[in-house]
DNA sequence: AACAATTCATGATGTTTGTCATTGTTTCTT
DNA sequence: AAGAAACAATGACAAACATCATGAATTGTT
């Protein structure tokens, strides 16, 4: 089971700069403090499930959590990979319904968790945070839409293309060279993707031969970044 | 180019109850109908275009318009088909970027456009159309996330029966029996469905072989709604 | 009403991707 | 550190679907 920790100041939390509650009154920050409930989740524990009641908004403050809905004979959809800032749970509390996705740390991961009465008090009371909240829906809409025309037209090979550069923010460094990489398993890949992980490990081979990546265990590295967006039929 | 027309009130409008603006109260609805447009559109004139700065609010007073991103190769996919009551434009409009999708008149289609500075003045200052707002671009997520799974991981043929059944509200009359039918051309199902018109085609044709469906033309009648719910994968 | 332009329908064929099976490798657990 | 479990990789095969081509039917236009 997830631990309950010690809880820290919004205010000081590192990722509050990239989260919605970025332009929020310190003392609006500190009346979420006192309310919001910190913990800790191991790799590969569920932050919570479909088909469940949500009870609040879960804040991720460090760590990655993907959103993913149960299809058929396990293989799930990954809705979205959520990073430190983000919140996750908002759209089914917000139309008051049932969680429709489920959510599992990726890795080592500590969320906050607000009440659901704090966050409508903050929605029906402070339109910056109401603002906020319509924006964050929105891009993600655009983006659920953008995923469906993007599985429906374009083959797995240019969707892996694309994923690989969407996910490349993630960089390292490695004899002082930066290099673009990160770590995913097959089986979350394909999930993203909407494939077989089969297919998506053909594809991998496919472009680790082509030179454009390499690979070490679940670590990708992003060798010929001009070659993927070509692949990907991205020009930007 | 599309008419201007006498200008109704929001408070006489028979599609006001399935509307964001159902409970707005009466002077509001005065101060909408003051500063709206009413126009009408022919079938397959276009309301909006993708990558344009979107200007305020379409609302469907009556008619049928499709929301679709344009794909390669004129392969469009229909993110949505709006219907009497719904308002369009509203995504690119909150997360202020341009339309990332057009609308296209299906049939003859009256709406009513509310400038962006009226809109923001009701997200901002009245609390309930904001919570509307919200409720609304919520259900659309959750739609367009289901939609994502479903293109990637059923059959053409579930995702035609699904269509068809969630269409089915479109009732008709005849000799004394309610059918359930609609029109919608091939290339409009395919674009909703994500595949080749050829397929949709092809499945109908099964659809109709099997005894499911008739087809008249553009007029699709469910014959078999039981078996169209077993080939859905649907049991509700 | 007649013509042009779409749209519909169907066949033939090829590509993409999924499924199943097998083996090697990594990771986790005790 | 060893064994078990999960994951990665690859081949063979089959299913689903797209593409191209052609002719018929329908719709829109003058």
């Amino acid at each position: 089971m997830p631990n309950n920790l010690n809880v820290l100041d919004c205010a000081d939390c590192p990722s509050l700069g990239d989260s919605i509650f970025c332009n929020l009154k310190k003392e609006v920050l500190k009346y979420i403090s006192k309310s919001k409930d910190e913990t800790l989740y191991k790799k590969g524990q569920i932050v919570f499930n479909e088909g469940v009641r949500p009870l609040g908004l879960h804040c991720v403050a460090t760590g990655r959590v993907k959103v993913y809905k149960l299809g058929v004979d396990g293989k799930d959809q990954i809705v979205r990979v959520a990073n430190s800032g983000d919140i996750i749970g908002y759209r089914s509390l917000l139309s008051n319904e049932n969680y429709s996705s489920s959510a599992k740390a990726l890795v080592e991961t500590r969320t906050c968790f607000i009440p659901k009465s704090i966050f409508f008090e903050l929605v029906e009371n402070n339109n910056e945070f109401a603002l906020n909240i319509m924006r964050i829906i929105s891009k993600a809409l655009r983006a659920a839409e953008f995923q469906s025309m993007n599985i429906a037209q374009t083959t797995v090979r240019q969707r892996l293309a694309d994923t690989l550069l969407s996910k490349k923010d993630i960089l390292e460094e490695k004899k002082g060279i930066t290099v673009m990489s990160f770590t995913i398993s097959r089986k979350d890949l394909s999930d993203l993707i909407g494939c077989a992980p089969e297919t998506v490990i053909r594809m991998l081979s496919e472009l680790k031969k082509e030179g454009v990546i390499s690979l070490h265990q679940r670590k990708v590295e992003i060798l010929n970044e001009a070659k993927l967006y070509k692949i990907a039929h991205r020009y930007s």
